[in-house]
RNA sequence: GCCGAAGUAGCUCAGUGGUAGAGCAACGGUUUUGUAAACCGUAGGUCGUCAGUUCAAAUCUGAUCUUCGGCUCCA
């Protein structure tokens, strides 16, 4: 008897298992165990996800993917694309295959079908050509594509011009193709894919195609257009009616569905698109978002400043926007004169420093401004107040001494975190250090993202690196902002520029005597006031804290008769600045909550026969519902209390 | 800007060549109500805009404006 040789795989603990050479990633599971091969869906091998059937080799360091491992849905997820791919070939003849990855959530694939435009009915009869394949228990085949030469004229003769592209780029990185067998072992349908993948389309168990849309090959708008599928994959059925409900969710708290729903602003076809008009409701949350921001700003050593909305070319020649921003700028002939609308605010911020002589020892001078600047965005890309073209940024730019700047970007991230949590919001940080093509010194960028650097640490903030991210001008820190959804949003923002000091020869009178330039910096906290009032109003559902809601308490009179009561309380509440308002009409007590929920009220004040002879109220919270009688000066104190302590 | 979809009453939507509809909201009346929708009635639209085809256009065609999905995720 032959002594079957064995193999040595390092295992995620550590631990070393022994299994007979010619093993594969399946083997191994089933050798730990068979509940954990039933779970398998794919290898981390040696730091790379591969199949779950890949060849094992002595030493190999193996992980074991299984279902409940957020990677294992790279492997269902690309599978899910292919199958998608196949399926649409099965159904439209002519149809050729592009690319289709993975994305978050989900995947797509992209096509370029001849006389056919996909709609959403298309979706439906694709899904269901999807199903018959999955049904088929189509097994995923990967091959090492040996004659290169041969695979691409197949590619050409086939017509599949993108995946011959490919291919003769990664030609030299030992390339591989995937192919689907059906049961009786015949292939079906093969992509150029570096994979990894599923081993059988059986374990796909709950997709769905959610919409089309256009792409070009390789995302650049001088290829050819193709057309787009998106979709999800899941390992069951309850994941999948998981995920579709949160979607759904999402699109319920969608701020352009509530803007419309609670009269929150809106754009109109005369005045233009990406041009908001903030009705009353919005424009009150945007006011309390502005005294909370100045007031936090002059406490923290900020000056404030008006610049107008125009200038002259002259400036935007200087600061270098003609040269380097010029799509994005409206521009205007006056009186024989060029202006343009402003898209940033620090040239004029950088005029009133360069307007009087500075010593060292007034340094650092923050200058702020909520200001209102115009940016041309292509007609595609608004969308509703997240991307516009008329936007209000709460900016500021700090002159300081080199010596200063650590602690000066130091005072910018504690000031955000005040902010921040003031909204209830949590956030995470990015340090972008120096692009390719960046201006300034060697040294510079050097001094400029160790200062970041250090003042992130020395604040204890974490923080991810994205190398070559940062402007042309300067490193930055950016901040983003996670809502209650769990979805990101861009933030704060703190940037170096060594730029405009250039550009403006600023400068400062040094203790010697001797002119220094001082550093730039430049730091949004909301960003933008609009996008910020698209992530709370998404983040709180429209349902505002009592101190950002417009209207803050309702007076609900069961009969008429209580009105004069009502009215009572009402001139209570105003007295201490409370919004208030009564419901007066000829409706059911039943039938007033209802409309006040719906309008989001936080509060509302019942009251009837009972209330009026004990003067008191009965109060309502919004979606908690009955909290029982209250004497009106008790209720009183207690909203004041907290709108000033701005209760989130 | 590009690819695709859509635009009908304040809102949500039905209406595929033959006299413009519903629900909610609004307004009027009746009801006077106790913790998420009382009842009856009235009014409201040159169907985004402009042109064209047709005896006849919300409906078909073209242009245009606006909105929506995407155009960043790279075998």
């Amino acid at each position: 008897m032959q002594t079957q040789t064995t193999i040595s795989i390092i295992l995620k603990d550590g631990s070393r298992k022994e299994i007979p050479s010619g093993s594969t990633g399946l083997d191994l599971a089933k050798a730990i165990s068979n509940s954990l091969a039933k779970k398998s869906v794919g290898l981390l091998l040696n730091g790379e996800l591969k199949d779950l059937v890949t060849g094992l080799k002595d030493s190999d360091k193996v992980e074991i993917i299984t279902q409940e491992d957020p990677r294992s849905y790279e492997f269902l997820r690309h599978s899910t694309a292919h199958i998608l791919a196949e399926a649409v070939q099965n159904l439209f003849k002519g149809a050729k295959i592009a690319i289709g990855p993975v994305i978050e959530n989900g995947f797509y694939y992209d096509f370029e079908i001849p006389d056919h435009k996909l709609s959403p009915d298309d979706l439906l009869k694709i899904e269901k050509e999807m199903q018959r394949l999955i049904d088929e228990e189509q097994k995923f085949i990967r091959i090492n594509i040996q004659d290169i030469d041969k695979q691409l004229n197949e590619f050409k003769s086939q017509g599949e011009k993108f995946k011959a592209e490919l291919l003769n780029q990664y030609r030299n990185e030992n390339p591989t193709l995937y192919i689907l067998e059906d049961k009786s072992g015949k292939p079906v349908w093969n992509d150029f894919c570096r994979g990894p993948h599923i081993t059988n389309s059986k374990q796909i168990k709950a997709f769905k195609l959610l919409s089309v849309s256009g792409a070009y090959w390789r995302a650049d708008e001088t290829k050819e257009s193709l057309q787009r599928i998106y979709g999800t994959s899941w390992w069951s059925q309850e994941e999948l009616d998981d995920h579709l409900q949160k979607l759904e969710e999402a699109e319920k708290r969608d701020h352009r569905k509530l803007g419309r729903q609670m009269d929150l602003f809106s754009m109109q076809e005369e005045s233009g698109p990406g041009l908001i008009l903030w009705h009353p409701a919005l424009a009150y949350l945007r006011k309390q978002m502005e005294d909370y921001w100045r007031d936090l700003h002059m406490r923290n050593g900020y000056e404030m400043v008006y610049t107008p909305h125009i200038a002259k070319n002259d400036l935007w020649n200087i600061s270098g926007h003609n040269e380097f921003y010029k799509e994005n700028m409206f521009y205007m002939t006056v009186d024989e004169q060029d202006y343009v609308l402003k898209p940033m605010n620090c040239p004029f911020h950088v005029l009133i420093f360069q307007s009087t002589r500075h010593s060292y020892r007034e340094l650092p001078i923050r200058m702020a401004e909520l200001g209102t600047v115009y940016r041309y965005e292509r007609s595609g890309v608004m969308h509703g107040l997240a991307r516009v073209r008329g936007f209000t940024q709460d900016d500021a730019h700090i002159f300081c001494r080199r010596d200063q700047y650590v602690n000066e970007i130091k005072g910018v991230i504690s000031l955000v975190d005040l902010i921040y949590k003031g909204f209830g919001l949590t956030y995470t940080a990015e340090l972008s250090t120096k692009p390719k093509d960046a201006i300034g010194t060697k040294e510079i960028w050097e001094f400029a993202e160790n200062g970041l650097e250090q003042a992130l640490k020395e604040y204890g903030l974490d923080y991810k690196i994205n190398p070559e991210d940062g402007a042309f001008y300067g490193p930055k820190i950016d901040f983003k902002l996670k809502d209650a959804l769990g979805r990101i949003w861009q933030g704060a923002t703190i940037q170096l520029d060594f730029n405009l000091p250039d550009r403006f020869k600023l400068h400062y009178t040094d203790k010697d005597g001797s002119q220094q330039q001082p550093v730039m910096i430049h730091r949004a906290i909301y960003g933008s006031l609009e996008r910020f009032a698209a992530l709370l109003i998404e983040h709180f559902s429209g349902a505002f804290p009592l101190w950002l809601s417009y209207k803050q308490v309702i007076v609900l009179p069961i009969t008429d008769r209580h009105v004069e009561y009502a009215k009572k309380i009402e001139s209570a509440l105003k007295e201490k600045n409370i919004r208030v308002e009564i419901d007066d009409r000829a409706e059911s007590l039943n039938a007033k909550i209802r409309d006040a929920e719906m309008n989001k009220i936080p509060y509302m004040a019942i009251v009837g026969d009972k209330e009026l002879s004990e003067n008191n109220v009965s109060i309502r919270a919004r979606k908690k519902g009955d909290l029982g009688k209250i004497f009106l000066g008790a209720f009183v104190e207690q909203l004041s209390k907290e709108i000033e302590e701005k209760t989130i």
